[in-house]
DNA sequence: TTTGTCAATTGACACGGTGTCAAGTGTATT
DNA sequence: AATACACTTGACACCGTGTCAATTGACAAA
């Protein structure tokens, strides 16, 4: 029987539909093409998975086991000050953006199609919120979030500088490097989200 | 003959389509739908547009002619200062948003699959980045840009900050105000982008 | 009045992609 | 030998885009 040796055709599927949005053209992965690259037929692919949503939801789960994202987002909630855990978050998600980067395309380019995808997606982001809200409850009790906002409030602008589109932006548009996407925007959190310390 | 009463059809046809995209499902718009409401039938469409594209296009072109985008940032042009030009450019650009935005949410989609409708859409925000490079450089000129930055730079983030998506997210997702959203992007670039005034 | 032009109409169709269905094949299990 | 299971092949329905051909109706010029 062997463990391992012969993988799962559902994993296959997932492996070759990752394969292909990494290099491929976005959201322009069909069916065929997966099925093509998992070495089976296309009808195949439906005795895995329901609907194109059903597959690309799945194989977002699958980079998140395989990546393992929880855990390294655990381990920016072990910072002590609030700044310090601020800037973890940001090295955590921050660094974990492009690897999910070409399956969030298709996603979110599903989204107005798809409810399922749109849920999907949707999820994915709010637990990003709750990681934010984290960061910023951490500076809250530490007294360094600026008055200007409630909590609640400067979760909304983290949540929005952190967002894979403005990620996509700096680096596919303005060609910023993610070393230094990660730079400016633990340098743009400070500037707006941070009391001034004058002492 | 009257020169208006009877309106011309590709009109009527950019018109019906945008009536679609306001109150409709954003990219879910199909010919038949934009066909039908323009009260001609759906060939007649490709007697004016070639492509859906092609009329989305043309659909953001019109709007622009109508709500006369040119003009208002033409004016935020005027402002004597660095940061009083700063602010014109996110009130004209930022109020502006709302007018184009379920435009922009068709056009973005389409853009994986169409590259007129990227390159569309591409332009579009280039002339942003210009205007948001315009009022930096004002800034520079003010000695008012903060070191950390140059002219560059600082027209990258000021770009990121008055993207659509950041326009979407903190009004569709969190719930701000227009108006509030103004009020805060003001406060936001300031902070980024702005020099500490000390003496 | 006839002729021509032009916009629009009707109806049919090709193409590509998703999802379904039915019948068949090969292999491992019992 | 019988059964179950994963997968295959081939066909097909559905939808939306874009194309084509033949037709209609109005208006203008001769």
């Amino acid at each position: 029987m062997m463990s391992s040796e012969k993988i799962d055709t559902r994993t296959r599927i997932l492996v070759a539909a990752l394969g292909l949005l990494v290099d491929g053209k976005g959201s322009q992965v069909r069916m065929a093409d997966i099925a093509k690259r998992a070495g089976i037929s296309r009808q195949a692919v439906y005795l895995h998975f329901t609907t194109r949503a059903d597959l690309l939801i799945a194989a977002t789960k699958h980079v998140d086991d395989i990546k393992n994202i929880d855990g390294k987002l655990a381990r920016s909630r072990k910072a002590k000050t609030g700044v310090e855990r601020l800037d973890a978050f940001i090295d955590a998600w921050g660094n974990y953006i492009p690897e999910i980067y070409n399956i969030a395309r298709a996603l979110i380019a599903m989204s107005d199609a798809d409810v399922e995808a749109a849920e999907a997606w949707e999820n994915r982001t709010k637990a990003v919120r709750e990681g934010c809200e984290a960061a910023v409850t951490a500076l809250k009790l530490d007294g360094t979030l600026s008055p200007d906002y409630s909590i609640s409030q400067a979760t909304d602008v983290l949540w929005m500088l952190l967002s894979v589109q403005n990620w996509e932006q700096l680096t596919k548009e303005s060609g910023w490097s993610q070393k230094r996407y990660i730079k400016e925007m633990k340098l743009i959190t400070r500037k707006t989200l941070i009391t001034k310390v004058s002492d």
